[in-house]
DNA sequence: GTCCATGTTCTTTA
DNA sequence: CTAAAGAACATGGA
């Protein structure tokens, strides 16, 4: 569920709900196979700590403590990170339970366990990923494009290429710069290229706005859904009229990707 | 039972 | 050697 805006948005709200000391007085249901390093001791390391601050990288929440030392939590497909009260109820598939001082605990639920509980320390990391998409400028876009022939659909998910694009935002991009996703990256011509990374930064910003989207298990800190799936355009819509052209929307699989677009808009060219 | 799913990483192939 | 394609991971819903 997680892609930039989904995961701008939990940061967003995790920030809102930790304001000042958010002392941490006790770890539990750490769930050792979502651990990197593998066997690290978190619980150790995160006792008695402060979180200072709280942010994103790519698809990565971040979060800093007053020593210094930081972790990253991955949401990978599945993953809800909520504050909530001591008392709810434990819902299955915690992976883990950050209790606070004042009775509230931070809560990673991940039934399919693809994301991860990181612990980063305090040097820079970032793990070969590439630029952020609403910081990046479209000469650096442009010139990354350039170092693959794969699809640009397929270029887009690669978070070392760029960071934070996932399979929702890569299809609604591609629909909103009329590129079609099947063009080999390096065969965009720079205008084409300049053009679709002004299209990333619009519909993550749009999206970012309404609070991401939730097609099934995405809720942020507060457990709010987002909104922004109803403005889809082109994602999970086959068969359903283009919005710009009435031309029904086609999928094709890419990368082993569901890959959604409308034929006519986003017909093959240059 | 089948197919599909907002993601990443390891393995295989070219 | 590198780049790209495929499989694997684990669980649940249609």
């Amino acid at each position: 569920m997680p892609e930039l805006p989904e995961v701008q948005t939990v940061v967003n709200t995790l920030n809102a709900l930790l304001v000042s000391p958010a002392r941490i007085h006790r770890v539990d249901h750490v769930r050792a196979d979502m651990l990197k390093p593998a066997g690290c001791d978190l619980a150790g390391f995160l006792r008695g700590r402060a979180i200072v601050d709280v942010s994103r990288r790519g698809k990565r929440i971040i979060f800093r403590f007053d020593d210094s030392n930081r972790i990253y939590i991955h949401l990978g497909m599945t993953g809800r990170l909520t504050i909530e009260p001591r008392r709810a109820p434990v819902r299955a598939h915690t992976h883990l339970i950050v209790s606070l001082s004042g009775g509230r605990q931070i809560r990673l639920v991940d039934p399919r366990r693809f994301g991860a509980i990181a612990w980063m320390g305090p040097g820079p990391d970032d793990g070969a990923m590439g630029p952020e998409p609403m910081d990046i400028r479209p000469a650096d876009f442009v010139t990354r494009l350039q170092s693959t022939r794969r699809a640009i659909k397929t270029a887009l998910l690669d978070q070392r290429l760029i960071a934070g694009i996932g399979n929702i935002y890569a299809d609604e991009a591609l629909f909103a710069a009329r590129v079609p996703p099947t063009v080999p990256a390096r065969d965009l011509s720079r205008d084409r290229a300049a053009k679709l990374c002004a299209a990333i930064k619009r519909v993550l910003r749009r999206a970012i706005d309404h609070r991401g989207s939730t097609l099934r298990d995405y809720i942020d800190a507060n457990g709010q859904r987002g909104g922004f799936q109803a403005l889809h355009r082109v994602y999970d819509r086959q068969g359903q009229p283009c919005p710009r052209c009435q031309t029904p929307i086609a999928r094709i699989v890419l990368g082993g990707r569901s890959t959604h677009f409308c034929p006519q808009c986003q017909a093959t060219k240059g």
